[in-house]
DNA sequence: AGCAACCGTTCCGGCTTCCGGAACGGTTGG
DNA sequence: CCAACCGTTCCGGAAGCCGGAACGGTTGCT
């Protein structure tokens, strides 16, 4: 049982490791990130491999269940990937603390509640509970974000420098007109979200939705405290940033100190 | 987008495909399944490879994502299993037209529903949609059941019979005192099934825990139509079985024959 | 403290096994 | 009916992988 997962390196183009073949076949699968199904052709030419390794590489690939045939000879992602990802998530000792923590901030917000770690410049969400009640957004895809426009990314990088640094060099995308894409006025909004503890997001990943997020410190007190995942509520922008704008962020704020403490508790 | 999964092959150790490379990092992966964390030495001890190889796989898999490496040099299951697998769900036909009925049939009997399908002689279960006020179980861990001890893996194998003998051929394991291993009387249940229309399992898995399911069907009339998933509603015994089944009962069958032919009117 | 056992990693030679081009059968569409 | 396309198979050459042994670091027992 880990703490947090390690940040990985994304898509790395260097294939400078050995075992080829096998680094041929993670790409192979990054491949399916993009595009639902694929056949032997286009993977190949959008690996530059020739046709028959595709074939080959899908063709393993399938028989070890992390790919399947969909009808017209294409392949799709398996439902192995399925079960080794829940598992995946399941050994983390932050989801396992974190998760009845969110439970009962749903039952208190009745809204929906993320949890969310970074993952190179995205936001991967952990864990989402919908409320019922609340817009009945069964929004299942969208496991990352761009984290400049999520409230749980400028958490994030406003305690990790090389996060910040990061995003700021792959780019402000906007998504909506109320996106913050200027780099000097997202930067304060890194300020005020360390000043005052938590960070807001209005508008600027879908119209009429917005955010509020706090973060999960870990590490002991030599080594620094720093924000290694972070709680979010969203919901419909006149609900967050109304009237029960202080009801949701003390809520946040609370639920993200009681996870703090339970991981230090149990985690070392 | 793909109306069912493809049942694979479960763990084949008659790895007689090409690309042995590939075969032997997906039996890599596969260890993880059964164990959290593992290092080079017991990978290659369960493999029968040699320790340099099982590191070199396991660095491969690491530089890919696949794994992670945990503090202590071993290694575990990586994030990005985790992403691969949501895709791998959330590309389902299946489960996109059943999300919404499930989110209903949650709020009429205010209980856990569940989404399964069969994978080998187990249930996998692909959505989990928990209620707040019964009992609170947030029980994360478990993707998988055997199927004879369960109420979706019953509504399956009453409709293939070739899971069935795959199911007894496995052997019906004992889990709780009231667990039905006698093959004879699990055949019966597998006919009530059949008559009825739905499946109950009473305290057969987890003592003072019940569940009734029903199928979801799909495959025109002429090839057959077959049972490819089941929706079931999991509480205690006594919510589940007492006065209140009649409305679970038709709750349940009603929202499988919805997502049935919402399956029929868009997959086909 | 010191030693030993263990683990993850690296190095290297021999050879297994994989890569790529071309050909094959099936399907689609003009 | 033919042509274009796709997934798959075959084959030779050679590239990359496998396994044994050695290396550095840590752990744990004496």
């Amino acid at each position: 049982m880990t703490v947090l997962p390690f940040s990985p390196v994304l898509a790395d183009d260097a294939e400078d490791s050995p075992l080829r073949s096998v680094s041929t076949a993670v790409a192979v699968l990054d491949c399916f990130a993009a595009e639902p199904e694929l056949g032997a052709t286009k993977v190949a030419a959008r690996l530059g491999i020739a046709k028959s390794t595709a074939c080959r590489m899908l063709a393993a690939l399938a028989a070890g269940g992390l790919l399947e045939r969909s009808g017209s000879g294409r392949y799709r992602l398996g439902l192995r990937l399925f079960e080794y990802g829940q598992l995946a998530v399941d050994r983390l000792l932050l989801r396992e603390v974190a998760m009845p923590v969110l439970g009962e901030l749903r039952e208190t917000v009745r809204e929906t509640v993320q949890l969310g770690v970074a993952v190179g410049t995205d936001v991967l969400y952990l864990e989402r509970l919908e409320t019922a009640g609340a817009g009945l957004r069964f929004r299942t895809d969208y496991h990352r974000n761009p984290a400049h426009s999520s409230s749980i990314g400028r958490v994030l990088a406003a305690s990790d420098r090389e996060l910040t640094l990061a995003i700021l060099e792959r780019g402000l995308e906007r998504r909506t007109p109320f996106t913050v894409v200027d780099p000097q006025r997202w930067r304060r909004t890194l300020v005020q979200t360390r000043e005052q503890g938590y960070a807001t997001c209005r508008d600027e990943y879908d119209l009429g939705w917005s955010s509020i997020a706090a973060p999960i410190l870990s590490g002991n007190e030599r080594s620094g405290r720093r924000a290694v995942a972070a709680v979010s509520v969203v919901g419909s922008t006149s609900r967050m940033l109304g009237p029960r704008k202080p009801a949701v962020v003390q809520g946040v704020r609370r639920a993200a100190e009681r996870i703090t403490s339970a991981l230090g508790r149990a985690g070392a």
